[in-house]
DNA sequence: CTCCTTGCAAATTGTTTGCATACCT
DNA sequence: AGGTATGCAAACAATTTGCAAGGAG
């Protein structure tokens, strides 16, 4: 239901910069899309999108990825572990914007959500002080996480 | 001056730890101390060191770098260009918390600091919502910044 | 004298590119 | 048909690792 929408999206943007509604390209944002709140990195997405159509090359997901990132249908994530990850876009997701940031465990590595809107005013603020037109933010906490400050020696 | 009082810093961590205090890992920590305030990659901070002791090898640069990052000496910053990139730490640079963000510009790729010390309420909140202990922070905003505006079609 | 550290080169890993073929429109 | 997309393999770039030799405590 809510996949039609995404694929119809694409489909639109596609045809009008002139390119091709491929296979390849359905499948890897409907990857993406079923795993809605993951933090996938291409291999992942080739993974999955290889288990209902093998033929597909890793290369070929890199660059989908590139286009759909492109188009401002997927968000890039970066927790610095050396890939990228990308999760469905935000404008797909339901809310108007991007709302959610991380809790990055830097013992055990582990990635928590963290809702909080608290930015907005600040976007705002920096517009007016700086020129800069905001897009979008990406806010990452680094520090312990529960389970590792009870471990902690 | 300054500059004393980190390298002391470092030489009682890695007696702590019972490593040993090289002329490598001075000069790589004293570049990062001269550039406080540039993000500098490994291959930056090998081409300094290397004008004042060629022999030193990358390998060692990006060794070094772990290790300061570990002692949090050093602050990692990842802009997603593909490398990863280095600064003093906060620890070491005067203020008591790390309050300077980034604006990165989507279509020039310019990235200019902004300070702002609004998240310190959010990190208690987060604690004492989530148990997540937080050391650290980072914040990036992505847009277009005034000249990219300006030129706008 | 013992272990930690280094430099070098080779190995890895994530990602990109060139090219001939296959596929949308 | 005509140009775009794909798969494969080779190319790349950033970072890591193995190892013998050098240096700090």
């Amino acid at each position: 239901m809510e996949a039609d929408k995404t694929q119809k999206l694409l489909k639109e943007k596609l045809k009008e910069k002139g390119l091709k509604v491929t296979h390849q390209r359905l499948l890897v944002l409907s990857v993406l899309e079923e795993n809605s709140g993951s933090h996938m990195t291409a291999e992942d997405i080739y993974d999955l999108v290889s288990e209902d159509y093998p033929e597909i090359g890793l290369a070929t997901v890199y660059r989908t990825l590139q286009l759909l990132w492109d188009m401002q249908l997927v968000d890039r994530i970066n927790f610095g572990d050396g890939c990228v990850r990308y999760e469905i876009g935000h404008l797909l997701n339901g809310e108007t914007k991007h709302n959610h940031h991380h809790l990055i465990c830097k013992r055990c590595n582990k990635v928590m959500p963290f809702d909080d809107d608290l930015l907005e005013s600040l976007e705002d603020h920096i517009e007016k002080a700086t020129g800069f037109h905001v897009l979008d933010h990406e806010l990452k906490f680094y520090g312990l996480c529960k389970d590792c400050m009870k471990k902690q020696r």
